[in-house]
DNA sequence: TGTGTTTTGTGAATTGTTTCACATTATATC
DNA sequence: GATATAATGTGAAACAATTCACAAAACACA
């Protein structure tokens, strides 16, 4: 069966995001200046992923000299978007039955385009359309079931049972076979 | 740099938690047989690929009957083993100063494998540390450092703020390039 | 019972990601 | 300045995941 395109990240910048985290407790700590096998230490990528995923990003550092702590933030920042504000809606368990029809007038008067759906799993939906017929074109959806929307609306589900579940499976699987056939299955949940 | 080895789940995995979500609801409905495409069309993952996780799994069907949804949610629990109790520990803010050092007793007395780390960024490693002398071997962090553990302890790291800060890459970039050349470096956060 | 149709199950081909290996360049030292 | 060294940056190779394509099995119906 055919499928149509689905957006998926790129585990450079979910790896981003790690290294960036990384380099702010770094900065704290009074570290101006990191090499790539710095941020492998920290992170636990290799320093070779570590410069790979810069080079896609555009990110240069200095032969021999390493990278600039406070560079290698600005750049990350703005790789994210940092730098910009951005609203956006958090719909709730407590605003859901009234507010609803509040919606459209709210996004439209913030421009808002990033939601975050934490309603119960029955009205997931029904909230997502409501939103995208608003224009927003990007959720956070704390919801167990998957949502229908169109191509150029992006949805990143968080499932904290899921994230449980995997955990005890990789738990439970480990005490059984310690470290022999089965290892290939085993869970770390998210993949730096 | 050479890299000690990681634990990283096998995507299929993931999906396989996705399938078993899908189905209790489908059952919930009244459905009583699915075929490949049907969880296709309920899930986004194309069918061919449903079929080879089912595949890697051990799941069978019925040519050109199916899979009956009770006996596939069955086989599902088994693998993450939900037929079977599991304790867990959860530290929050709450109890982390005063109750500390009751841990171990709680964790042996219960037998308990799993934890849920949500405490300050600060605390979270001694925490960790903590648990491990305990004999925990999974964890489930929210707090947004990379723990440092021994090579059979599993940690599922949760970061909110990169599951948004995700959805806002996206919508911004997407809203520059409509659909031309960035498109590759899209998120979709949790790929199915 | 035989024939056509639908669906599974899985090797093979393709596509995507990570690791390797090394040319290139910046810095330090004499 | 010349030389040695330590780090980056990136094609090529190896590995992993997904999609394709089709044989095999089950069912429907004559």
């Amino acid at each position: 069966m055919k499928q149509f395109t689905k957006h998926t990240v790129k585990n450079s910048l979910k790896r981003i995001f790690l290294y960036r985290a990384c380099l702010t407790r770094l900065k704290l700590l009074g570290v101006e200046k990191v090499y790539s096998y710095t941020l492998s230490d920290e992170t636990g990528v290799t320093s070779d992923q570590v410069r790979k995923d810069f080079s896609e990003f555009g990110i240069t550092g200095n032969k021999r000299g390493g990278y600039d702590v406070d560079e290698l933030i600005d750049k990350m920042e703005k790789i994210f978007h940092r730098n910009k504000d951005h609203n956006l809606v958090l719909i709730g368990m407590g605003n859901l039955g009234t507010s609803l029809s509040r919606l459209k007038e709210i996004i439209d008067r913030f421009r808002v385009k990033v939601a975050i759906i934490a309603v119960p799993e029955i009205s997931a939906q029904e909230v997502t359309d409501e939103l995208i017929q608003s224009g927003i074109k990007g959720i956070i959806n704390f919801a167990p079931v998957l949502l229908k929307t169109p191509a150029d609306v992006i949805v990143n589900n968080v499932n904290l049972c899921d994230e449980l579940e995997s955990v005890i499976y990789y738990v439970h699987n480990q005490m059984k076979s310690e470290g022999t056939k089965n290892l290939d299955l085993l869970y770390r949940g998210t993949k730096y």
